[in-house]
DNA sequence: AAGATTATATCGTATACTAAGATATAATTA
DNA sequence: TAATTATATCTTAGTATACGATATAATCTT
């Protein structure tokens, strides 16, 4: 019931796999705007407010982040109809693309790995992930 | 062998897992100084030079990344002392807090997710970890 | 309908980050 | 001794981040 060192480990392995495997991408992209683009798809519906919550920034602010994302591309914004103070925001191609290369791990790269690998480890592989991101959502939704 | 699909669905998996686990932090770090901290945590030993052919930025450039760095107690220089025009940069405890705020997934949540899960479903989770970071390792070597 | 509240946007201002060119310093190599 | 290498500093400049103050428009309250 060692779990403390069960974790230290898996935290250890989770850096090293995006270190080796993450995309390498020159993309001039701040940390608070890949946090502003993560919340954003991975929310149902985000709104200028909810950016504001979630960044802990003024709503001024919240609102130049998504102008900057606007110019940038990265997102839209579509004006609620049932309350039209309410701007919802979302991720277009563009920010998809860029919000991919700073998250996610490199296809080409994991598609070498996994060509070293009998399908049963790609099987053991594959059903991990999906245990953990079923477990992972569970945890913080409490 | 239909990796393709496969390795989309790792991915996913991936994202939602470090969304739902990663830390809480509030320190305002750019992202340079994440690619930073990072690449010095990796390496055997780094030196401003290698860090500005790694952020691929000039010399002066990293120079100053490294000062900024050292302001804000993150990491430290050591002057080499078989050739003493070199300079090599380390991460020191401040650094190491900050870069696993960063880049690990939450301990407790963690360690809630744990608890809900058998022993065979953690020793699957904890063996995949290191094979994939292993494998990871061997592709990023070629 | 008038006033209060809510959601977002804009302006002014300030600080920090990022980056590069030019230049400087010190150590090493030829 | 001269050339090269590694790092540091100075100047300059654009962008990002953030907030207070203020503005606008929609909605809610009375």
């Amino acid at each position: 019931m060692n779990n403390k060192k069960i974790i230290k480990q898996i935290n250890q392995d989770w850096t090293d796999i995006y270190h080796h495997l993450h995309v390498v991408h020159q993309e001039n992209i701040s940390h608070q705007a890949v946090r502003a683009l993560q919340f954003i798809e991975k929310s149902e519906s985000v709104t200028v407010g909810d950016l504001s919550n979630h960044l802990k920034v003024s709503h001024n602010t919240a609102s130049e982040h998504v102008k900057r994302l606007i110019k940038k591309g990265y997102i839209a914004k579509i004006r609620s109809t049932e309350d039209e103070r309410k701007v919802f925001v979302v991720l277009i191609e563009k920010g998809h693309e860029v919000l991919n290369k700073h998250t996610r791990l490199d296809e080409q790269k994991l598609e070498i790995l996994l060509e070293d690998l009998s399908a049963d480890e790609i099987e053991k592989i594959e059903s991990t992930f999906t245990l953990l991101s079923r477990s992972a959502k569970h945890v913080s939704d409490n």
